[in-house]
This record gives C-alpha cells, sequence and structure tokens, in this order.
DNA sequence: TTGTAGGCGTTATCAG
DNA sequence: CTGATAACGCCTACAA
C-alpha cells in the first residue's frame, strides 16, 4: 500500500495526496475528506525510508551509552528520558552501548553505524571515553555530556561536579572528619579523573588536608566500590569518612562495611554520588551528590537539537551537582577509636 | 558523496560501484581495486535510508520496554543484551519506552510508529502489558515475553515461573515455614498475575495452605516492595517468610524491615526475583530467583529473527526460573516469638 | 487548486 | 563482465 495505489482509490493524483498527507492548506477540502477516507479505511501509512530519503531528514538521532554500565540504573534513566525528549520533538532514537573497556574505540564504531543510518545527530554519553572519538572523523552533529569545560571536538554538557562536592565536604569537615577517603573509578576515564579533581579542589576548600593514600582506585560498579572499601580498611589508618565516585559502588561499599560489622552512619561516613533511586532505600538511606539522569539526558538532547539546527548563539548548558543530605554520615568515630 | 560521484571518479559505471559495495565476485579485480581506492579516499559510506528503501529491509528491529521500570536495572540489561544480540545479526535497535501506567495502549502507540519507520519486527517486552497491543493491527513480526503460555496475538517466549518458586518454596518448606507472604506487583500486569499463580501452585506443591490474605498487592517498585512489606508486618498474624515479585521490591521490603528491627535472614526469611546484581549486594545478600535479562533478551532477539525469517518449524523458545539460594532465608522466628 | 515530471541514493534487471 | 534503465516510495518544483 503505497502513495499511489492511495491516489488511485481517491481518483485523485499521489501529489495531492502527499499535500493531504503532509498537511497543505491549499488543497480543496473534498479532496482533503474523500483522500483521509481512502486512508481510513486502507490503514496507509507513510513509509519513513522513502520520505527520509526524499526530505533529506530522517528525524532520528543515535544515542551511544557506555556498556560497562549496564547493570547500573543511572544509565537506564539516561536512556530512558532521552528517548522521552526525542519523541516530544518528534524523533524515533537509535541506541547502541559501546564496550568502552575493551575496546575502546567502540563509541566512534557505534557511531559511524549510525552515521550511515543517516542519524541526525549523535549523543554520546559515555562519561568519560569520548577522546576516543576524535581520531573518527564523524560528520555529524556530536553531543557529550560529563566534563566540566567546553570541548574541543563536540558541543558539551558541563557538569560543575564542584557544588556538590564542596558542600559534601564542608558537611564533612563540620563533623571535625579530616581523614576523608575517596573511593574512584579508573583515572583513566576522563569523567572520573574529573571528579577526582574536584574532590581534591573541594577538600581544600573545605579547609582539610587532601591525602592521596585515602584514594582507593577501582572500577565504578558494585564490586569496584566493595574492593575500594575494602582496600581502604586495610590501611594502617583507615580514614572516617568516604566518599564514592557513584551510587552503585558506595552500595558495594556498605557491603563491605556491614561485611566487617561496621555501620555506615554510626562508625564511619559515606556518601554516594548520582542519587539514584536506590540510594533511599539502602540501610541507612544514602547522603549523595545528585547528578540527574533525567536532567541530563534532556540536557544532551537540546544541546544535540541546537547543533542540528545550528542555532546561533548556542545555549551554554551546565548540569550543577548538588549534595543531598540523608543517613549515611556521622562524626569521625572509627580513627578515634583506634 | 554519492554512488554516482564514486563512479564518476573511478570511471566505471554506478552499478560497477553498486556491486563492488556488495561484494558480487564477477567484477574484474583491477576495478574492483579502482573502485575501492576511490572510497577509501573519499571516505564514502552507503547510505542506509537508500539501500533499505531499494532492498526493501531496513536491518533495523524496535524494541519496546515498560517506562515505570526505568529505575530497575533489570531493564537496563534487557536492552543492553538485546541491543548485543541484533549487532551480532547486523540489526540496529529502534528503542522506545511505553508508558503503560497511565496510557494502557501506549505501547501500540510505539509499536506503530516504529511500523512507519520500516522495522523488520518488534519486541513488546513490557512483561504484562502486551495484551493491549491486540486491538491494534500491527503487521510486522512480534514478540513478547514473560507470559508462561503461547500467545495468540504474537510470538512468545514463555517463562516457566514454576521451578524457581518450587525450589524456594520447598527451601521455606524444609525450614519450617508455613506462614508465607507474597508482595505482588498489581495483578492487573498479566506477568504480575502468572507469577502469583506460579507462587499459589508452588506453595500448595510444597504441601503448604496458601493464605490470600499473606499476599499484598503493590507497585513492583522500590517503594511498592517497602510499602507491601508494612502492610504484612501490620497483620495481626505476620508471615515468617516473604518472597517478593522482584528484587527491586525486595529491596525496598528490606528497607521497612530495617526501619522496625527486623533482620531478613535471622528474623524473617526473604526472597527476591529477578538475581540482579544488588541482590548480592543487599545485607543480607538476597536469595533469589533468577530470571536472567540476558538470557531473556537473547532468546527474544532469536524469537524475533525466526519470526521475520519465517522459520519452520518454529523453536519453541523457554526460561526456566531457578531459585538461588543467598543467605536472606533462615527458620520462621517472628511467629513464634509473637 | 491540481497534476506531471524529475529527483533523493540505492539495488536489480536487462541487453550488450 | 559492464553499463544503461527502471524500480523503491515519497516530496516538490513547475506547468496547467
Amino acid at each position: 500500500m503505497n502513495i499511489r495505489e492511495i491516489a488511485k482509490r481517491a481518483r485523485v493524483s499521489h501529489s495531492t495526496v502527499s499535500r493531504v498527507i503532509n498537511g497543505v492548506d491549499t488543497v480543496d477540502p473534498r479532496l482533503v475528506r474523500r483522500v483521509q477516507a481512502v486512508i481510513q479505511e486502507s490503514g496507509y501509512r507513510p513509509n519513513f525510508q522513502a520520505r527520509a530519503l526524499a526530505r533529506g531528514r530522517t528525524h532520528t538521532v543515535g544515542l551511544v551509552v557506555s556498556e560497562l554500565t549496564g547493570g547500573n540504573p543511572f544509565f537506564s534513566e539516561i536512556i530512558l528520558y532521552f528517548e522521552r525528549a526525542a519523541v516530544e520533538h518528534g524523533y524515533e532514537v537509535l541506541i547502541s552501548f559501546a564496550d568502552t573497556e575493551t575496546r575502546p574505540d567502540h563509541a566512534a564504531v557505534c557511531a559511524a553505524r549510525m552515521q550511515e543510518r543517516q542519524v541526525e545527530g549523535i549523543a554520546v554519553l559515555t562519561f568519560g571515553m569520548e577522546h576516543h572519538l576524535r581520531n573518527f572523523p564523524i560528520d555529524v552533529p556530536l553531543v557529550h555530556a560529563g566534563s566540566d569545560r567546553d570541548l574541543p571536538e563536540a558541543r558539551n554538557v558541563r557538569v560543575n561536579y564542584f557544588p556538590g562536592f564542596r558542600d559534601a565536604l564542608k558537611h564533612l569537615a563540620d563533623f571535625g572528619h579530616t581523614r576523608i577517603g575517596y573511593i574512584s573509578g579508573q583515572l583513566s576515564w576522563s569523567s572520573m579523573k574529573t571528579r577526582y579533581e574536584a574532590v581534591r579542589k573541594a577538600t581544600k576548600a573545605a579547609g582539610l588536608g587532601f591525602d592521596k593514600d585515602l584514594v582507593a582506585e577501582c572500577a565504578h560498579t558494585w564490586s569496584g566500590g566493595a574492593q575500594g572499601m575494602a582496600n581502604l580498611l586495610n590501611l594502617s589508618k583507615p580514614p572516617t569518612a568516604v566518599l564514592c565516585c557513584n551510587d552503585v559502588a558506595a552500595v558495594g561499599a556498605l557491603k563491605t562495611l556491614g561485611a566487617r560489622g561496621l555501620q555506615a552512619g554510626k562508625d564511619i561516613a559515606l556518601i554516594g554520588f548520582d542519587n539514584l533511586t536506590i540510594s533511599q532505600f539502602t540501610q541507612p538511606s544514602l547522603s549523595t551528590i545528585e547528578f540527574s539522569p533525567k536532567e541530563l539526558a534532556r540536557l544532551a538532547f537540546l544541546a544535540l537539537m541546537e547543533e542540528i539546527q545550528q542555532t546561533e548563539p548556542k545555549t551554554s548548558f551546565e548540569y550543577k551537582t548538588r549534595f543531598v543530605l540523608r543517613e549515611s554520615t556521622c562524626a569521625p568515630r572509627l580513627g578515634t577509636l583506634s
């Protein structure tokens, strides 16, 4: 069933059918009705491929996220809200998971595949692996998110990690903590590097000394967090408070604490990052730093729209992190006991 | 940069270029080299839209999942593994989240949108809301997953809920439990209804009586689980063991237990469903029933391939649940104390 | 206001 | 083995 068939049945030319479909208002109302009736009863739907080919626009965008984080609800929500924003703007989204671990250039491969599909733009939200795209000339609009500065290679939704960490560290300093640990993701991920720097800066801003020995570099996963906390507790002088690079790692850290008979919010202060729904349901609930996938995904999509439409002047999109106080923090105890 | 431009530069017809691109082996090797050289240096990539139009195949499939579950890692992994299987077979995937809560027909709307995009098939993995598609004539191959029986309206990856629940209940019965609660998702979701029936059947199979009053029907979310457990504990005679419709709800239930000073695996037995990664990181770790998104997504994709290729005879895909023992179960205590 | 003709970038069917 | 030529389904001047 195509446009010509409809035309034949409605006894008009296929151009007229095309006009009706596209709401051109110079068509005789009687013809409009006749055509629409035929469309109705035949259940005809225009072929998007053909339309895209003719118009040169696909109304499709690509979204590349990191595969490592498959079990991390953060990315699940990124996808959800990105898709929602896209649909609201009449776009469809092609999804791809990049294996950033074993194949650093995989995100580029995914992006290239999408480009063949004529996507109008691509959001590469891998939070730290974007730089591998530089060597691949992708010539559709590209958007990243997560870096704290403007990127030379693509539009970026900047993330200001500082406010969240600043208030978190101020909170800990007020409690009297001086030995503050940090469970970091692998610093080869630029986003993890950026968070690390933000922690360092925030520590100093809180008037505390930053101690590299209290940084555990692990995978930013459930098990990575568990490992990181184990490493910190095994130090001869463990920290009295610990920040984590994300909530998933913080949940892993909680597990290690439990296994050693320690309790966050009582024996040690623990702070996560992301403010996932789960952080409300841990025991104790997790103080954390909000990094809303909903907001980020929305900003990323809007930035992508601007790139596609070449809007000028460009809006400067920035996401500001924010400290969320719950139950997992307390005054120093571990250090003072030992 | 299109196929004609390449043809001009390589001094051949565009048909020859097409042949080279598609690896037709009757082309003069010298021409092949000449064409490939031009393709190389120009960075030309074929236009998938045009190719799809000409071939009548898009090599694209759709995946519709439920939006409610946005914060649930289960769906994040479903998407990941479905995409992976698709890419392995040379397919790209269009993703959509259906708002199954407030718009029961939304999955159908999403599917219709995808159909306009000429997807070759659609997997609607909403686990319980599929029946709303019946009234929408979608005429591309459709696959569902989660029902325990073959569906009239679409191919289905059957899930056998029984083995998992049977072993779970046997385990509880061996401990001596007789009052076993169940935190169910809303029974308007057919998948929740099916799980409920499986629990009932398994309870009887374990030689126990099934008590409807010990079933709490809530949302299958973190907070739903918390609420469900609260409801059960508020009974005049609470259950000594509780099953949950999924792990996310079980984590919510753990939260309620903690708030009341109770401990799973000591004061009360708790069993989840899904075997999400997080179930290894709760405290105590969660005994659960494995419902692997990885395997399910893979089976769903394979079933979809069969539907698309109209393979005969059809493979009967069934996923069998399996009980996973961890630390959250114990002998009855709560009831015996009161 | 309507219809005719040409084009979007491919693939596929023919002669040659 | 190669190259015209005609689809694929739609949009859009341009002409009527």
